[in-house]
DNA sequence: GCCCACCCTGTCCACCGGTCCAATAGGCTT
DNA sequence: AAGCCTATTGGACCGGTGGACAGGGTGGGC
């Protein structure tokens, strides 16, 4: 079975975290056994005080709890070894979801907060060599692609029509034939798809 | 129950695979269904395939395999909005543990490369932070910002509003108080507005 | 207390977007 | 010549989208 401890100064919002893991165990200081996880509640947050904590239970997923989520701790907090950081008011069943996360080996921080860090650490780790990413666009006719790269300006069909001067039908069937060959069912998920692509190409009319 | 699809250009592993998860598919291309990991074991990696594939299927994550980890796909599969990074021959148990971290809204990248990603993003965003922020992003209220990066992601209202388990007329609601503030008119200039600061609207006329 | 911002939901409706059914015409390969 | 790809357009269909009215609930500031 799986051990909770929390950790907090004030004892605030225990009758949640017992909802969501009956067993858990409240404390002010992380001492002397080892849990499955430990939900750091400790506010303020101490860099000090969460390191020591987090090292002195090598292994042990260390998930920081904050009543009002501010990025900058959250990657405080993941700069020192936490593996999660989340909503200290979040739901029990959000909280269960987070625990099964690390103790899996997972590291959990909330859509908002993830895509943030992982583009942020692939700008770090990938730095300013983007790769050749192979954008698609290739596989376009030269037609569906003119109509492809104004749609990802943010034209809508008619606009994309008027600049290309041709029919709104026309720009309608070169986008299902680029949605078809790029494997995408709509125009956001198309610019999304060539979104990894230099936009230095030129649309000339 | 939890739906496994695992997309291989070659027919490799299926064994190994199916003993992690015996009602596992195992496909050539991400088509048709809806499944609850996504396993990319396509190799070698197209980082078009794989963000039309991840882009397809908004909500669902996307656990890379590869029968050598570089930490160089893994930063490329990272950024592409992959959930997950693992080795190919993993055990069946290992896997299990990824599925379950995934499935649950985590990050599963392995020891080495989750240090490497969260200290690179450390560095990234705390080191020197020259507003790299997205201007728009503060604008929006933390509801208005959530259903605004699921839109981002591709999602449509229907998604965003069983992700953030909230009606379609809500996510409606946020995403035209999030039009309003930064400006745009449909939800694709949202994504550009988002993503790219240098915006030339001088085909909005 | 009252006001305000935020969050959530509802109905109605015009428009847009994507896909189905076509057709015509030019260029290219076989 | 036959076959295929590309470009172009038409009509119709229907679901997704966005705006325009609504409202109700909560929590914080004055």
């Amino acid at each position: 079975m799986t051990k909770h401890v929390f950790i907090t100064s004030k004892g605030q919002l225990q009758a949640r975290w017992k909802s969501a893991f009956p067993d858990a165990v409240v404390r002010t200081e992380p001492g002397g056994d080892r849990p499955d996880v430990l939900w750091w509640a400790n506010v303020p947050l101490s860099s000090a005080e969460l390191s020591s904590a987090i090292a002195a239970l090598p292994g042990v997923p260390v998930v920081v709890l904050s009543p009002e989520p501010v990025q900058e701790d959250a990657m405080h907090a993941i700069a020192l070894g936490a593996r999660g950081y989340c909503h200290s008011h979040a739901t029990p069943g959000m909280l269960q979801q987070v625990a099964v996360a690390v103790t899996h080996g997972g590291l959990w921080l909330g859509p908002e907060l993830m895509s943030r860090v992982m583009g942020a650490a692939s700008e770090r780790l990938l730095g300013e060599h983007p790769s050749d990413v192979d954008p698609g666009l290739d596989l376009l006719t030269p037609r569906e692609r003119a109509v492809a790269l104004e749609v990802a300006r943010g034209a809508t069909n008619k606009e994309a029509a008027r600049r290309l001067d041709i029919t709104e039908r026309t720009v309608k069937a070169h986008l299902g034939a680029a949605f078809e060959k790029l494997g995408v069912r709509d125009r956001l998920q198309l610019v999304l798809a060539l979104k990894y692509v230099p936009v230095d190409v030129d649309h000339a009319a």
